[in-house]
DNA sequence: TGTGTTTTGTGCGATACGGTACACAAATAC
DNA sequence: GTATTTGTGTACCGTATCGCACAAAACACA
């Protein structure tokens, strides 16, 4: 995990072609598209736009650069809930807003592709326990930020902060599914605008 | 897609060596550890306890053998759903009865595989349109069953039966996806309680 | 300019994969 | 009993896969 910023000296040998964050960003749309047993390394390397051995070089195997791209996703996507939890409104017109730029993401075009841990990290869950762990330290890290709003909210203590952050996740993974199977931007819109009044009752 | 009881006449040529419910059953297990990608054929036909060409004679190609195992375990669940929701007592307590049992069967050792639709039909959505296709008839198969449920109970028309539905389905999302992660069976049978009488107020 | 260090890119090797051809076996129809 | 039909099992083909070896390239430092 080398920085991209010119700030720091550079180091002895022939420097590196390409930046750590964008070839983790690239590599995660083909990661997001067809799942991480479907994905060949080939198609990785071709769409980061280097050779096979520098993806092996800089990130080691097929399964340790999906976690480097899931966790580079995962984090992300845990800054931009943070930040959208943080800002101004009701806690309902924040929730609302989470789940609309959510939307936005899962529905995006052309594939849907609804959420990376939900879609494409379950799935390995079985067979690869080191993506299960870190799926599961990043939907606790989400569950965690959704706790803590509520928390800080003037709502009820009566379902519980992490009672309602465990609903708000499961309305998250309900969305993420049925965008990764296709459902319209409009539906799930609909649907998550009737679940925030009673999360948030 | 024949008939394993020995009512119908035999016909022609030389009878087959297997029962295709069990064949699909045996398959099932194998897709619902590893996905479709990560299945191998060899696998599949191994665990079916038969050859690849009988396999490739009697189902076709491999995915076309995922779908025919998606529906296989679909249209057992369904009914499956169907019967709970059929029976006896209080709709909170039948739909506690139906989480219960999923939960039972998501949980089941030694993998916790979760539920075959959301935990490996949805990564191949965006890359096998067929896939989707069945996975999306069984969603709304199973929304249907809790919508006629709901609209059968006593239960105030406010949130419809089709709202209440999506959310029984949402958390039914929630606790395979949970469960394939490898959530232990108490924390979902807690969660899905707690949810219960939400979806029911 | 020379030396050490790191990355790049071509190319390779071993394996596993999906799918099928073909000969043999087992049953029925006539 | 012979012909026909259908399923089984071995063996195979072409391809795609992952992961790496190796030499050339591009840099820092002396």
């Amino acid at each position: 995990m080398r920085n991209s910023t010119e700030t720091t000296k550079r180091p002895r040998g022939r420097p590196r072609a390409f930046i750590t964050d964008e070839v983790l960003d690239r590599v995660r749309t083909v990661f997001l598209k067809k799942g991480f047993a479907a994905a060949s390394v080939d198609e990785l390397a071709a769409a980061a736009g280097l050779n096979r051995p520098s993806l092996y070089a800089a990130f080691g195997d097929k399964e340790q650069l999906y976690i480097h791209t899931l966790r580079f996703y995962g984090q992300k996507s845990v800054e931009g809930l943070d930040a959208v939890l943080a800002g101004t409104g009701t806690i309902e017109q924040r929730l609302s807003k989470v789940y609309k730029l959510a939307i936005d993401l899962y529905t995006a075009p052309p594939h849907r592709p609804g959420c990376m841990i939900v879609g494409t990290a379950a799935v390995e869950s079985p067979t690869h326990p080191k993506i299960a762990a870190v799926a599961n330290e990043l939907l606790v890290a989400i569950e965690k930020s959704l706790e803590r709003a509520f928390a800080a909210s003037d709502l009820s203590r009566e379902p519980s902060p992490a009672a309602r952050a465990r609903m708000a996740g499961a309305i998250m993974h309900s969305i993420a599914i049925r965008a990764r199977l296709g459902a319209k931007a409009a539906d799930l819109r609909t649907f998550a605008a009737s679940m925030v009044p009673v999360i948030c009752r």
